[in-house]
RNA sequence: CGGGGCGUGGUGUAACGGCUAACAUGCAUGACUUGGGAUCAUGUGACUCCGGGUUCGAAUCCCGGCGCCCCGACCA
């Protein structure tokens, strides 16, 4: 992508509204766009980064046998009235609306309900499970405060697991592949090494849900960790009961400010009773479904991303999940030459498969160096006309301070 | 939902109750320049969030609303 077309605009001051990190360097970088409090529209190079975790998640889902559906966003009241989750006091994040003939719908919050009831069309027989769905939907919560950029919206991108099985034990088995995927997914957007799996209150089906918590300033949750074994507990439920089941010591805990970027839960029969979801088995006998639910929100990955990895110059994008990898930078002369042959580089580069952002413009070379450095692409390589002559190119990764020079063959071996 | 703070060109800021609302940046045109947001010139751009009120006079004071941010509560 040139540069010239891309369709964004960087700017040197963040909205003074916008306190938050990962929103000040998002917005100044062009990535996203406030509409309002907690609602975010995403730009090209926003949307590429989504995109980006999205396509690790979808793989890691695929990779264990869930498959991908879309669900509604407007939902029908009678299947929350089932639940009992219709009434607001119930669940108080929703967003309701009627129809013109005053029927009242939800903007879905969750969609337990809506797969649920669905499933009913599709399980009937033991042949009919294990089912495990997942989606990439807009979730819309009525937050009462939404707050730190887009690490807590009203409206997001929300991937959503939902697994139907035969029995606990298929259920157990099912989760703990989850549990796997979701530690490989957070390892391949960057963030393994300051996730832990985070034990959470079960609510009322099983005694402890995990959380994936990832260690941030910008969290608003709080966490202690052990980090010679890797797991943490959540301060809701920190106890002695808690400690002795984990084998954990409270002198071996430190307590972090973690961000909640993904959590999976054990619903047992809650709703598949409710909305009577049943199946038959071998002996001709009616048997519950048991369920487990599974989100990650690629949104606040994102910005959990952000404010992980940026620095005092701007965003620092893991290579897993930058919109581009290379920023190929021209510093042009008054002839036209290091154009033409930043122009070769960048159709060899393309021809390569290399996602390359290729900052064609017209400007002087600080103005340039400033707008990578805040865009964040983990390649930087610059062509000049003194490189030129000796047919070189300079390569400086994002996260370093040095760059090397090396030769136009080289660094198309190298990259 | 409780508490606190703030609303002024696209963005960031300034302006004692008193002159044509100022400065920077952005944007446009031109000159000059090309390894870290350079410089110069000329332009462009604001019913000072909305509605009332006080006053000879309101961006400024008062009341109400709306919006935004922060702390707390909440977060199946």
């Amino acid at each position: 992508m040139k540069q010239s077309h891309l369709f964004t605009k960087t700017r040197k001051d963040a909205p003074k509204d916008e306190v938050s990190k990962n929103a000040q360097l998002l917005i100044r970088a062009g990535f996203i766009h406030k509409e309002m409090a907690g609602v975010y529209s995403f730009l090209p190079l926003g949307l590429r980064t989504l995109n980006k975790i999205i396509e690790v998640i979808r793989q890691e889902m695929n990779a264990i046998g869930s498959q991908e559906i879309t669900l509604t966003a407007l939902q029908d009241k009678k299947n929350w009235e089932k639940t009992g989750r219709w009434d607001d006091a119930v669940l108080d994040v929703w967003f309701k609306t009627k129809l013109k003939n005053e029927t009242e719908v939800g903007l879905g919050s969750t969609h337990e309900e809506e797969l649920t009831a669905l499933m009913k069309d599709y399980i009937a027989s033991y042949r009919d499970v294990p089912r495990y769905v997942y989606q990439f939907q807009t979730k819309f919560r009525n937050e009462t405060r939404a707050k730190s950029g887009i690490m807590r919206c009203r409206e997001f991108v929300m991937k959503d697991l939902y697994s139907f099985s035969a029995d606990t034990a298929q259920h157990d088995a099912f989760y703990e592949k989850v549990k796997q995927a979701y530690i490989k997914i957070f390892e391949r957007v960057g963030l393994g090494a300051v996730t832990y799996v985070t034990f959470a209150s079960g609510g009322s089906f099983s005694k402890y849900s995990h959380e994936f918590q990832t260690i941030t300033d910008a969290g608003e949750d709080l966490i202690y960790i052990d980090e010679k074994k890797k797991i943490a507990v959540n301060k809701e439920v920190l106890n002695d009961e808690v400690l002795k089941d984990l084998g954990v010591r409270r002198e071996d805990l430190i307590e972090k400010k973690a961000v909640e970027v993904g959590n999976i839960f054990n619903l047992s029969t809650r709703f598949s009773d409710a909305l009577e979801l049943s199946y038959v088995d071998q002996k001709g006998v009616k048997q519950p479904v048991i369920m487990g639910s599974y989100g990650i929100g690629p949104g606040r990955v994102m910005g959990t991303i952000a404010e992980t990895f940026a620095d005092d110059k701007g965003l620092v994008w893991p290579e897993s999940i930058a919109p581009f990898k290379v920023h190929l930078i021209g510093i042009f002369d008054k002839e036209g030459k290091v154009a033409a042959y930043a122009e070769q580089l960048y159709s060899d580069l393309t021809a390569k498969g290399i996602e390359v952002l290729y900052d064609d413009r017209d400007l002087r070379p600080g103005e340039k160096f400033a707008d990578a450095d805040l865009i964040g692409l983990p390649l930087r390589v610059v062509v000049s006309e003194k490189l030129m002559a000796t047919d070189s190119v300079e390569v400086k990764a994002r996260t370093n301070e040095t760059a090397d020079i090396k030769t136009r063959t080289e660094f198309l071996n190298y990259v």
